[in-house]
DNA sequence: GCGTTACATATTTTT
DNA sequence: TATGTAACGC
């Protein structure tokens, strides 16, 4: 039991603990994987139990894979029989070993956030209710939001009106996934959770076989999924949840970290173990990260604790503008690269909104500066692939109706609004599905009984593609993965469709190449399995790893993650809190839960960045600091630069914004020791300049340097050991 | 049925 | 801004 020596005395009670119930509560940087993958170990070196008897579910692939592969490095060897794994894959694993006492069959398709868009939209349409008075995105949320706190059409609370459109939507929504034999992202949680409660002998069956229960990041779950562990662990009640409510960031899509207290009511019985020690920030990090969240009611107050020292102090910049807030940000990380200071990689820039990458790019390619990119543009989210992918899912399932419609008519075949309609009524008439029409149509061509619904044009159509489609299928069945891509690919000339000379459309055509690539990989897997991990996978886990550039991303997804130095861009009231989220104090403490996750990503550096001014679609306004920046100690921060100075010409200003850039202190060096004599803001005399304002000062190298307008030449740079100055009264 | 255009639209976070 | 859609003309 080597692995028990290197843990500090607060994770080994962790590790060790006995069976039963237990909370541990890890605060950022505590070593909270670390503790859950040696759990693991423990259970199964020192207590005896198979892996076999093991379920540890977390919310990311990214994470999941994490535990595996150091489970692995512990062990040696890949543990034989575990459920490793994301709530939503060991749901959707359920629920097709146990397809039999479902409304669909176990080839089940997985309906992700797009899919049930579409299918609002649709419930919209044929319910003839308004998509202008009922946005699909509105609408979607609210049966999201009632799947997640386990509400069924017929338990909707209908207080007014709308909600009762809103569970007649629902309610179609339903029937119409039915139909496709689908199942959106939703449901698998909660048809997981209503098949183990109606179903108390399935339940048994899990629950005995699953000794010990393991949840990551326990603060993210929903009332579904604290259900669920409840079900799983119901026969041996051993519990391990490991979470940290400070960073519970994902309350819009129902997670509730109040779980976290319901755990404890819920099993009084339960362990509670803190880990405050972390192994990852300077003190003055955690100090400014603690003066954030200490303001959040309703939590465990912790005490995190660094053995690193109080490292370097905050820096905290205000820019004129959004535009050179980028530049502030490319200029400064440049300067640290090229001087050799630290690698791309140190860096990661975060930001509230996903369009404010947009001008931090911009900034990186004018500079020359490789960066990596989290989320935004998501390969899967991309129309060619979607189409692909709905083409494969039809092929798989042909009552998949999203796809159908999807694809029907891509690229163009002459399949428009009339014939689709009559389509839509004949299978209706029928008593099936628009899929099984077109195949049969394929199949029979004009002997087909579907054949005489449809005018000339749209019937030959329609057996084009009902051809096309049938063969397809009976290829699924004999070629391998790839080649049945391929065989889609040619049939449909999708490249020709694609690639029309563009960039954009070579682009696409390379993104097809990629899901290629991809299919590839599972040729001896095959479809299903394909396609279930196209559906359960994130781009977030798909991301190129290893090259030496600064990383921008959402504060969102920063969650888990560390870097040496880390930018916080966009500390502007309406961004970070979210303008969105001031008039509800839950929203608010969540705004700062995310600012807090953002502090505590950074290991050495954090740079807290404003602009004065910035553009929110179209024009330009000024906006103020964030409420978050004035609870941070002032001690612990360095503002630089000063836009508060009376001229601010527009050279001068850049002028300084590139100086101070220059002049941000490296990492590595340590806490000043000097005092600082000529703190911003202060007046001062030189023998040959005369009077000006001290706009920054920082101490290097045991040297305080200051940066100086002067009311005669403008910026200078100074030692003020060795320049003469002299601080003077206003 | 298709493609273009103008126009309106709404802008958080996404396993 | 950028995206989607409604309307129009072919």
């Amino acid at each position: 039991m080597d692995f028990l020596n290197d843990l500090n005395s607060q994770q080994r009670q962790a590790v060790t603990a006995a069976p039963g119930q237990t909370l541990v509560l890890a605060g950022p940087g505590s070593g909270k994987t670390r503790v859950l993958t040696n759990r693991i170990a423990y259970l199964v070196q020192a207590m005896g139990v198979r892996p076999y008897h093991i379920l540890a579910v977390t919310f990311t692939n990214k994470a999941a894979r994490e535990m595996q592969t150091r489970l692995e490095r512990l062990f040696g060897a890949t543990l034989d029989g575990i459920w490793l794994g994301t709530f939503h894959a060991a749901c959707a694993r359920i629920l097709r070993r146990e397809a039999d006492y479902l409304p669909v069959s176990s080839s089940f398709v997985i309906m992700d956030a797009d899919d049930q868009e579409t299918l609002v939209k649709r419930a919209l349409k044929e319910l003839n209710i308004s998509d202008k008075l009922y946005r699909p995105s509105s609408v979607h949320a609210a049966i999201s939001n009632a799947k997640n706190n386990l509400t069924l059409p017929e338990n909707f609370p209908t207080r007014n009106y709308r909600d009762e459109v809103i569970v007649r939507l629902y309610e179609r929504y339903q029937q119409l996934l039915q139909a496709s034999n689908g199942v959106d992202f939703d449901d698998l949680l909660l048809m997981t959770v209503n098949l183990l409660e109606n179903h108390p002998e399935v339940k048994e069956r899990y629950a005995r076989r699953f000794e010990h229960v393991l949840v990551d990041e326990f603060q993210d779950t929903n009332v579904a999924q604290y259900q669920l562990l409840g079900q799983l662990s119901s026969y041996h009640h051993n519990l391990y949840a490991v979470g940290d409510e400070d960073q519970s960031i994902y309350r819009w899509r129902g997670a509730d970290y109040r779980n976290v207290l319901r755990f404890a009511e819920d099993f009084p019985g339960c362990q509670k173990i803190l880990l405050e020690q972390n192994y990852r920030s300077t003190q003055t990090v955690l100090d400014a990260a603690r003066a954030v969240i200490d303001r959040n009611p309703y939590r465990t107050p912790k005490n995190l604790r660094s053995d690193r020292g109080p490292g370097n102090p905050i820096l905290s910049y205000e820019a004129v503008d959004d535009h050179a807030e980028a530049a502030y940000v490319v200029d400064t990380i440049q300067q640290l690269v090229s001087g050799g200071k630290c690698k791309g990689s140190d860096f990661a820039v975060m930001y509230r909104t996903n369009a404010q990458s947009r001008l931090l790019e911009e900034a990186f390619l004018r500079s020359g500066l490789p960066y990596r990119l989290v989320g935004a543009q998501r390969f899967y989210g991309r129309r060619e692939i979607k189409d692909m992918i709905s083409f494969l899912r039809l092929v798989h399932n042909p009552a998949d109706e999203v796809s159908l419609m999807r694809v029907i008519n891509v690229p163009p075949r002459g399949i428009g609004d009339k014939t689709l309609v009559a389509l839509q009524l004949a299978a209706r008439q029928a008593g099936a599905g628009p899929g099984e029409v077109l195949i049969d149509l394929g199949r029979q061509g004009d002997q087909s009984p579907y054949w005489k619904s449809f005018s000339g044009r749209g019937a030959t159509v329609l057996v084009d593609f009902g051809a096309m489609l049938s063969d397809w299928r009976e290829g699924s069945q004999a070629l391998t993965l790839p080649a049945l891509f391929d065989r889609i690919l040619n049939d449909t000339v999708y490249q020709a469709y694609l690639d029309d000379g563009s960039e954009e459309g070579q682009g696409r055509w390379e993104n097809v190449q990629e899901l290629r690539k991809l299919a590839y990989e599972y040729q001896d897997r095959g479809l299903t399995e394909f396609l279930e991990n196209l559906a359960l996978v994130s781009d977030q886990d798909t991301l190129p790893e290893q090259t030496d550039a600064p990383t921008l991303l959402t504060l969102h997804a920063a969650k888990g993650l560390e870097f040496s130095h880390v930018f916080i861009i966009g500390l502007d009231e309406g961004l970070i809190p979210h303008s969105r989220s001031i008039d509800d104090p839950e929203e608010m403490a969540e705004e700062r839960r995310l600012f807090y996750v953002g502090l505590t990503r950074a290991r050495n550096q954090l740079y807290l960045v404003r602009a004065g001014q910035r553009s929110t679609y179209g024009s330009y306004e000024v906006s103020e600091p964030s409420r978050f920046l004035s609870d941070i100690p002032e001690e612990l921060v360095h503002t630089q630069g000063n836009r508060s100075h009376g001229r601010r010409s527009t050279s001068a200003w850049q002028d300084a914004t590139r100086w101070q850039t220059r002049s941000a202190p490296s990492a590595m060096k340590s806490a000043p020791v000097v005092e600082r004599r000529f703190p911003p803001g202060s007046r001062v005399n030189h023998p040959t300049w005369g009077e000006g304002m001290v706009v920054d000062s920082r101490i290097q190298d045991e040297e305080e340097t200051v940066d100086v307008f002067f009311d005669s030449v403008g910026f200078k740079r100074l030692l003020a050991s060795a320049a003469k100055l002299e601080r003077i009264r206003k």
